[in-house]
RNA sequence: GCCCCCGUAGCCCAAUCGGCAGAGGCAGCCGGCUUAAACCCGGUCCAGUGCAGGUUCGAUCCCUGCCGGGGGCACCA
């Protein structure tokens, strides 16, 4: 406990050091175990607070949860346990105002970090991931985080397992029924399967279109199965997707960055068209994008989830191609049809599979590509970009290519004939993949008219300064007339509205909405996630599990690395490691028509599966009947379970960084509304408010050579050009992750030993906004112990140990202190400012610390306040001030009106808005009589230097500003 | 290329409605304690708010343009 060799003279033995204040945590910490501190209750059921009690029905209940973390292999630093200290001060500020507050944490234990953790450790995935989250769990725990223990889990669990199986099986048994009402009024929501064949029975539903001209009746038992399994939520379809042989899987567009690359790991992605498991989220692209008006969340995640959805109005028309075919249209502005002078689709549109096998009249030479036949050009350019890598096609991006067709289509609109092309400006994937260009009002037609010498026709009349080329903005609307419709002089809106009727009555177009969200891909081929729990009949359809046979586990299998490829190896194909163990694979089953074989799906979810529905599993973890006890939902989720849960419920804080803006935070969202829709849960969104926490970052250092050097190392030198040095010679300050490569780690245990857990919690919420990133700084972090050291001083005898306390009433001024302080700090706290709350109490500290002796009021009320930023030390002094019992559910201090108010205030007093006068005036000092004093003031008169006075503008008590003529 | 966020003291950051630019912390400097140093305690220095305009009695705050940093989107018809 001293510090320092022999012949020094010891430390005050009390003195709140890094050692002291060790063994203070780690009591307390114990005893927190002991007595069930964290236990939230529940309102009913088995779950109770730590006296055995049920929830006290007039606390109101406050969710509050942190993103799931992986348990990595690597460890934590510094920058992680971030939003947990967040979540924990404000879970325990809310305990102090009386509220019940659940708080846990869980672990999204599948997926590929933990598996490749264990493929590089050649074990089992399952121990590998029990180890790390062993290590989480004991680095998190020295933290002291008010979580509710017993509701921790993993993902991996086998009970988790089941209701994740489970939940998917009511996906699978799911469809989307457009037209049916929501009990919110909406309409469209999913359904049960049996209630679609049940109206197929009756016949009271025609099938889909696909089977036009049959009827249910007539269909035998696999075609039936057919028309449904073609309209379930969950669907297995053989369709383009995202092959990424590095990662040896396919993995979903969200999982795939612009530049055409894995997100994790960054390897090249192919499209290949293979059988997998989809999800039919763009049923729910309406409701997902409208709901975000109803959630508080960050206005920045709402619009990336608004693009990435991608709603877009418009309507589809359709063109007669000369020869008997005809090519549908997608367009957002049908106000310009009258300018379409070509059509383009793209290479991959089956329009192109037959073209004329001569150039028609009229052909210009730069249209053909200087090929002698349609066929021939169109193939060759259909070759071209196939051949492109995404790689190119993103640098291409801008550049026009294309090629015409030989097709010819008809405009509907005025009978002119127009060129078809074939260019990869036009995506196979959005739309129909084919457009009608109007190089008038849009850019890029405009270029590549440019390029193929094609007619352009404004339908929109130009501002007189418009540069020429595309018009895209409003205006009136020119050239557009036919024997039956005129939109010439008309608004854009107006033009689109009367153009979309039109095309309707005539048949040939309708007003329609796409949306840039695709279906989910939702199988992977990997070892260590969720099998599916789905096996295969002899006629290869997918039959569902009975839920009595959840959890499917994962098999053992000889290896269960996922084959991986060379990473542009285009020609591989996915080998899922499941499919290793046939004894496995291959299954009898009963499944009501007695013993027969089957095959089991040998995918695997993807990572994502277990955090869409974790929250709901933290009501109540463990053995149950129900995915979630309606009576828990409504309590802990529900609209209105509290007065700021709004109409849509949900998690009343979910904290956690903004890379999870598309990918996690939308799924989870569209597991939530099948949920919702199939009646197990009553709340419509799954997060009712969201925070971004910012990134803690850290400076790094390279040497001469460009190598990273350790950071802690590191010295301030002034006689270095860099300003560092590192073992004498120069480095060079950088900025970045804190993480290994860059050499600049801290580890949280690293400053649990040299400063204890309540520094670092306190450091960390006092270094900026939370929302903001910041750079680390270790020797900063001395600032945090100072204070509390501090607080231990105004309490206990560094020497001795006593409390030193007086209980004599506190003086007028320091009242005045302390309920100024506990307004802001209530206040900040409120709005989880945490560093102004922190700064707020260092005031109060330092006030208390100039005393001769502190009122043991204001030491009370001041470690109570600091007791959800600095648990223990709190707990601790509040023990020492003669208080049994944790501080948990102590009532957080409420601030005397009347130490609010003040005397004097300072007035400040402007000449044309330079300050010139300061005056002390009562706080209720009137408008006419600050403006007396204010003239009255030599200095203003020295001023105002013999000017008039043109107006005084007076805002009392604080302002008075004397404008001269 | 388009959109969003952020630029305040050497550093991290405050500043209700547009009203005295400074709450808190780090570092520095001075002093106290100490044989000396660290710890600790007291004190102190430090910016006119990225730049240029505009609106206003008054601008860190509102508007326009530019510079720097961070993020998102990127042929989406």
């Amino acid at each position: 406990m001293t510090s320092g060799g022999p012949g020094t003279p010891p430390e005050p033995s009390h003195r709140y050091t890094a050692a002291l204040a060790g063994r203070i945590e780690q009591a307390w910490q114990d005893r927190w175990e002991e007595e069930g501190t964290f236990h939230t209750p529940n309102p009913s059921g088995s779950l109770t607070d730590g006296d055995g009690q049920h929830a006290d029905p007039s606390a109101p209940s406050f969710f509050v949860m942190d993103m799931f973390p992986y348990p990595s292999g690597a460890g934590l630093h510094v920058g992680h346990p971030l939003g947990y200290i967040a979540t924990d001060v404000v879970g325990r500020y809310r305990r102090m105002r009386g509220e019940n507050v659940l708080h846990a944490l869980g672990y999204d234990a599948f997926g590929l970090p933990a598996e490749q953790y264990a493929v590089q450790t050649g074990q089992h995935p399952r121990k590998t991931t029990e180890e790390n989250i062993a290590t989480m769990r004991r680095q998190l725990r020295r933290l002291g985080l008010a979580h509710d223990p017993r509701r921790s889990f993993a993902t991996t669990d086998p009970e988790y397992v089941r209701w994740t199986q489970w939940i998917f099986l009511q996906i699978f048994d799911a469809w989307y029924d457009a037209e049916a009402v929501r009990p919110d009024g909406g309409r469209g929501r999913a359904r049960p399967v049996a209630e679609l064949v049940a109206e197929y029975e009756a016949g009271t539903r025609a099938l889909p279109e696909a089977w036009a001209g049959e009827t249910w009746d007539v269909l035998d038992a696999v075609e039936r199965r057919r028309v449904v399994d073609g309209q379930r939520l969950a669907y297995v379809s053989e369709t383009p997707v995202n092959w990424c042989p590095g990662l040896g899987t396919v993995l979903a567009n969200e999982e795939v960055t612009a530049e055409g690359r894995s997100e994790r790991g960054n390897f090249p992605v192919f499209k290949r068209n293979l059988r997998q498991w989809n999800m039919r989220i763009t049923a729910y692209a309406d409701r997902l994008a409208d709901d975000l008006d109803v959630i508080d969340w960050p206005e920045k995640v709402r619009t990336m989830q608004r693009n990435w959805i991608g709603r877009s109005e418009g309507a589809m028309v359709t063109f007669d191609v000369i020869g008997g075919e005809e090519v549908e249209v997608f367009t957002t502005r049908p106000d310009t049809l009258f300018g379409a002078t070509f059509m383009v689709v793209a290479p991959e549109h089956p329009l192109l599979d037959e073209v004329p096998t001569h150039w028609p009249d009229g052909t210009h030479a730069v249209w053909t590509g200087g090929h002698k036949t349609p066929t021939a050009a169109v193939a060759a350019y259909r070759a071209s970009t196939a051949a492109k890598t995404a790689v190119e096609r993103q640098a291409d991006a801008g550049k026009k290519t294309g090629v015409f067709t030989g097709h010819v289509a008809i405009n509907p609109v005025n009978g002119d004939m127009i060129p078809i092309f074939t260019a990869d400006y036009v995506l196979w994937g959005y739309g129909t993949g084919a457009i009608m260009a109007v190089p008038g009002g849009d850019e890029r037609d405009f270029e590549f008219a440019q390029a193929f010498e094609l007619p352009v026709i404004h339908t929109v009349q130009p501002p007189a300064d418009h540069p020429g080329g595309a018009y895209t903005g409003d205006g009136v609307v020119v050239n557009s007339r036919n024997e039956e419709i005129v939109l010439d002089g008309m608004d854009v809106a107006t033009a689109k509205a009367t153009i979309t009727a039109w095309l309707e009555g005539r048949g040939v177009g309708k007003g329609t909405v796409t949306y840039r969200l695709r279906d989910w891909l939702f199988s992977r081929q990997r070892y260590w996630g969720e099998p599916f729990p789905i096996v295969y009949d002899e006629h290869d359809l997918p039959i569902a599990l009975p839920a009595e046979a959840l959890p499917v586990d994962l098999p053992d299998v000889p290896d269960y690395s996922p084959r991986t490829f060379d990473a542009d190896d285009v020609h591989s194909m996915p080998e899922p490691p499941l499919g290793r163990n046939e004894d496995w694979v291959n299954v009898t089953l009963d499944l009501g028509d007695g013993p027969r074989t089957y095959r089991r799906d040998t995918n695997t979810m993807p990572n994502w599966a277990g955090s869409c529905w974790y929250y709901l599993n933290y009501l109540d973890p463990g053995m149950r009947d129900v995915v979630v006890d309606p009576e828990l939902e409504r309590y802990w989720l529900g609209p209105e379970h509290n007065a700021a849960a709004g109409t849509s419920g949900g998690v009343d804080l979910y904290v956690g960084g903004v890379e999870h803006a598309v990918l996690h935070l939308l799924y989870a969202r569209f597991w939530h509304k099948v949920l919702y829709d199939l009646g197990h849960v009553t709340s419509v969104e799954p997060f009712r408010r969201l925070f971004n926490q910012g990134y803690i970052q850290a400076h790094a250092y390279t040497d001469a050579r460009g190598a990273y050097v350790q950071a802690a190392e590191v010295v301030e030198d002034a006689a270095s050009p860099t300003g560092f040095t590192w073992q004498g010679q120069p480095v060079t300050q950088e900025y970045g992750k804190i993480g290994k490569s860059l050499k600049n780690a801290v580890t949280p245990d690293e400053m649990y030993e040299a400063y204890g857990a309540d520094t670092f919690r306190v450091y960390e919420m006092s270094m900026g906004p939370l929302d903001l990133s910041r750079p680390w700084e270790t020797r900063a972090v001395v600032g945090s112990q100072r204070f509390l050291q501090r607080l231990w001083r105004n309490v206990v005898d560094e020497e001795t140990g006593e409390v030193t306390v007086t209980d004599d009433a506190p003086g007028t001024e320091t009242l005045r202190v302390l309920h100024r302080t506990i307004d802001e700090v209530t206040t900040e706290m409120e709005a989880m400012r945490f560093n102004t709350a922190i700064a707020r109490l260092i005031v109060l500290n330092n006030h208390l610390t100039s005393l001769d002796r502190v009122p043991r009021a204001a030491a009370e009320a001041l470690v109570l306040m600091t007791a959800p930023l600095a648990p223990h030390v709190a707990e601790e002094l509040w023990s020492r001030l003669g208080h049994p019992a944790s501080l948990i559910r102590e009532p957080f201090p409420v601030a005397d009106p009347a130490y609010l108010v003040v005397d004097s205030v300072t007035c400040v007093v402007q000449v044309q808005g330079k300050v010139r006068d300061k005056l002390e005036v009562s706080p209720d000092a009137t408008e006419d009589a600050l403006r007396e004093l204010a003239l009255a003031s030599p200095r203003v008169q020295r001023a105002l230097d013999g000017r008039a006075v043109r107006t005084v503008i007076v805002r009392p008590p604080r302002l008075v500003n004397v404008v001269p003529a």
